[in-house]
DNA sequence: AGGTCGTATGAGTATTTGCCCACTGAAAGG
DNA sequence: CCTTTCAGTGGGCAAATACTCATACGACCT
């Protein structure tokens, strides 16, 4: 009570801060005073602001390259949306600069007044949009998690999106308890059959949008490092021609999806209905978010200004 | 042509430039760099775009409407003190919120190291906002009553508020003998004349800072409540235009002070300088909130969200 | 062509901001 | 009750940013 009393004082005077500080255009001076606290808690409740996410900035213009990038993507592939965000020198700063966009699309379809189904996949790139939403009170809508949210060693996947969403939105949300990827193929049987799952799978099937990452499959690829595959699941993978995976479902150049190896045993959400929004920025990925497209996997892409260029190449 | 091509240009840079600095979170120098362009440059765009309205900055918390709120007062009423409380749950805890907010404001005011003199009226709000006073010890202040603290039935008057203020706090208190309204004008005059009572009145003319409270007029106004007015008069009152009471004094909805009734009897302080602060929450009021600062009797305002939403239709 | 006006640019400077460190006061634990 | 610990605070300093001013470039007019 007096701790909750508390920290919802500290929240106010952070929001107030941040609120004078950005909106009203005052120095951290004039806040610190304004608030009676020093100039050195004023700075630290600003930045505090900002690094919760209370603070969102965004810049409403669009760059005419970028635009023209993507409206050329839409007609070259037959999307149905496409955003491309502007080139920044280092990798890391693209990646987070999608990571922002991506938040913007995912936040403009919790804006949406009409109740609807939302599906979330995985990956670092939508873990990072998910971060930097606000709180948004959207409890029209239903989000349903579109793959697994069991790690290899049991425990609550870290970078399960879902988990994340619901700390930011209040809205219902629907995960998946189950691997990513099953140990055999009758486990996956066993799982997809029990009602819960099977009613969330379908749940996740209606989805009127899904937004998920590209993976590419190299050693590095993240269902390698975290675990979900073996070493040499990857090499055979590769050898059959796999370049990418969304949601674990891994498919080759042509977007065609691989049989025989460990899609049998992927328990995510058929890809193939409905708008399918992918997050995935990095020429690394080129291929397998060429695949992706190519196959009508996704009929989406939030990507940046250089891979957005190759793939016009 | 030529110059539009190159307005677009010079957008499309400034929009990349604030891209990187707001959203990339790049220093100017390096988004500087990147845009192959002067730092001065490079702030020069930033700077553009926001002020261009290019940027947009939002903070995502309730405590955010509340003071663009309160902003909207000032600049529409032409306050120079405005605080918003954020709407909870229903009226009573609104009010309550209020109070406590009132609190917070007279707090900072005795804080301050420099000596004041400091008017207190009457009031629920009021009286719960000292109530919520922490000890503070400042006598480098005085404090003065605005009015009577005297009860129609001869008693002190249980709501005054000087008195729970003496209480918390260390400074000098001057109370004001008389009661709210005398019985005659002769009454009025002779208590006036006293050498006593006319130096606290002059004391609290000369306030830096006045703090009270509104009253509606109606059957059910404090000021009826409270045995000050009988019922007939409050009749004549409405009869006469009377939506509010600061300290006694009824005012209609231009905030005129009525002649020929009530006031002619009232032995509190004149309210027509320095910076008066009133404290009022509930739609109820808004005639008697209206009608004080338009006819300019407080330009100050600690209120709620839902009444200051009211005040701006 | 030459002059003039307006705007953009770069240098220098004042202000503001971010971060490190030592300190305080309150809560937790012995 | 005393000690320990730790989040929060303010001072100080270096980096980053905003502002001012003199200059340069170019368009337009004479």
């Amino acid at each position: 009570m007096s701790a909750d009393n508390k920290t919802q004082k500290r929240l106010d005077d952070v929001a107030r801060a941040a609120w004078l500080y950005y909106i009203a255009g005052k120095t951290q001076d004039e806040v610190a005073s304004e608030l009676g606290v020093s100039r050195q808690s004023a700075q630290r409740m600003v930045s505090q602001a900002m690094s919760s996410g209370m603070v969102k900035v965004r810049v409403d213009h669009p760059i005419s390259k970028c635009l023209d990038l993507a409206t050329a993507l839409q007609d070259r592939f037959g999307l149905e949306f496409c955003e491309v965000v502007p080139f920044v020198a280092d990798a890391a700063a693209t990646s987070t600069a999608t990571s922002f966009a991506t938040g913007d699309v995912i936040e403009s379809w919790l804006n949406r007044p009409e109740p609807l189904v939302i599906g979330l996949g995985t990956g670092r790139t939508l873990r990072a949009a998910v971060e930097h939403l606000p709180n948004v009170d959207c409890r029209q809508h239903r989000i349903v998690s579109l793959t697994g949210n069991i790690a290899p060693d049991g425990s609550t996947a870290y970078y399960n999106v879902l988990f994340t969403m619901t700390e930011k939105v209040s809205a219902a949300t629907y995960p998946l308890p189950t691997p990513v990827i099953a140990n055999t193929v009758e486990e996956k049987e066993m799982l997809l059959g029990q009602k819960t799952i099977a009613s969330t799978r379908n749940l996740a099937a209606r989805a009127d949008v899904k937004f998920v990452g590209i993976g590419a499959i190299s050693d590095v690829a993240p269902l390698r490092i975290d675990g979900f595959v073996p070493l040499e699941t990857i090499a055979a993978l590769q050898n059959k021609g796999a370049v990418g995976e969304i949601l674990g479902w891994t498919f080759d150049a042509e977007g065609r999806l691989l049989e025989g190896l460990t899609n049998d045993r992927v328990c995510s959400t058929p890809l193939e209905s409905g708008l399918t929004i992918a997050a995935a920025s990095g020429v690394t990925k080129l291929p397998a978010i060429l695949g992706a497209i190519r196959g009508g996997l996704v009929n989406g892409l939030v990507t940046d200004e250089v891979t957005a260029k190759e793939m016009l190449t």
